[in-house]
DNA sequence: CACCGAATTAGACAGAGTCCAAACGTTGGT
DNA sequence: ACCAACGTTTGGACTCTGTCTAATTCGGTG
C-alpha cells in the first residue's frame, strides 16, 4: 500500500478529508510535500512542483500552504530567520536543527517530558510546545 | 545602583568588557536594548534611537545588532515568520509566545528539565536547546 | 595638522511573502 | 448547449526585512 499512498487519486480524498476542494494545483502541491515527506520552503515546492512544466505560480504556492496550513494539514517550522519550513508531519514532534547545513530532522514527541514549567499567565492556554535542539558538526 | 547600570558611560565599560569599541552609535543602540530589557525588532530598535534627534542609519543598527550577537551581548530569537527579534537576556532561559500578539516572555531555564531526548547523530554536539511555549488567550 | 584604520552612511539591491484585479474553470440551472 | 455564479488561479506590482557597496566621516596618533 505504500506506493499508493502518495498517488494523486490518494491525495483528493485526504485533501477533501480536510475540506478542501481537490484542485490540479493543490494536488501537485500536496504531491510535491508528501511524497517526500521533508521540510520545505515555499520557494522549493514552487521549484519542485513546476520542474517538469509549469505547473503553478508563486501566488497559488503561498494561498495553498497557508490553506493547508489553516486546515492543518501541514506545520510550518521557523528556525531559520530567512524562510519558514513546511512540514507535513503533524503528528506531535521536535526538531533537530544542523545550524551549519540549515537541516531540519523530526524528534518524536512521546518520550519527551518537559518539566519545570511555571504556570500560564492568567486567562492563557498552551497552544503547543516546540522545542528545537541545534546541533553542530564537532569536527571544525 | 540599579539606575546607574544603563548609564551611557557605563554602557561603554560593558560594551568593552565584550571586546567592542564603544562608539557613540554603538551606545546608543545599546542603550535602548538594554534599558528597557525587552525583545525588540531591528527596525524597533532603529525607531527607537532615532526618536529624538537621528542618531544612527538603518546599515548600522543591523551592523551592530549582528555584532552584539557575535560578541554575546544579546541573543537572537526566531519565532515570528517575519522578523528576528533580539533578546538582551543571555542567561539560559526559554520563552512564552503569545501566538495573537506576538508578545514574548522570558522563562527561567534554572528548574526546566527536558527528558527523553534521543541520542545525537554521529559527530554532533548540542549548541543549545530553545523551548518555545505558544500560548493564546482563552477568551476567544 | 596630516594620516590611517575603523566605523558609519545613503541608497541600491535581493529575497520572501502579500495583494489585487483580471482571467479562468466548474458547476448547476434552464 | 448556453449562461451565470462562484471559487480558484495568475502575473505583476508591491512591501518589508535584511545585505552590500563605495564613499565619507570619525577618532586617535605621531
Amino acid at each position: 500500500m505504500l506506493q499508493n499512498k502518495y498517488r494523486r487519486d490518494n491525495l483528493a480524498v485526504v485533501l477533501r478529508g480536510h475540506g478542501i476542494n481537490p484542485t490540479h494545483q493543490r494536488i501537485e502541491i500536496a504531491h510535491a510535500i508528501f511524497s517526500r515527506g521533508e521540510h520545505l520552503s515555499a520557494d522549493r515546492i514552487l521549484a519542485l512542483v513546476n520542474d517538469r512544466a509549469s505547473e503553478t505560480s508563486k501566488a497559488t504556492v503561498y494561498n495553498t500552504l497557508n490553506l493547508f496550513l489553516e486546515k492543518k494539514l501541514i506545520r510550518e517550522v521557523i528556525v531559520d530567520p530567512n524562510k519558514v519550513f513546511y512540514d507535513p508531519n503533524t503528528d506531535p514532534h521536535h526538531h533537530f536543527y544542523n545550524v551549519d547545513t540549515g537541516e531540519l530532522t523530526d524528534i518524536d514527541a512521546r518520550n519527551i517530558r518537559v518539566t519545570g514549567l511555571p504556570p500560564l499567565p492568567r486567562g492563557m492556554a498552551t497552544e503547543g510546545v516546540d522545542i528545537i535542539v541545534r546541533i553542530r558538526s564537532t569536527a571544525a
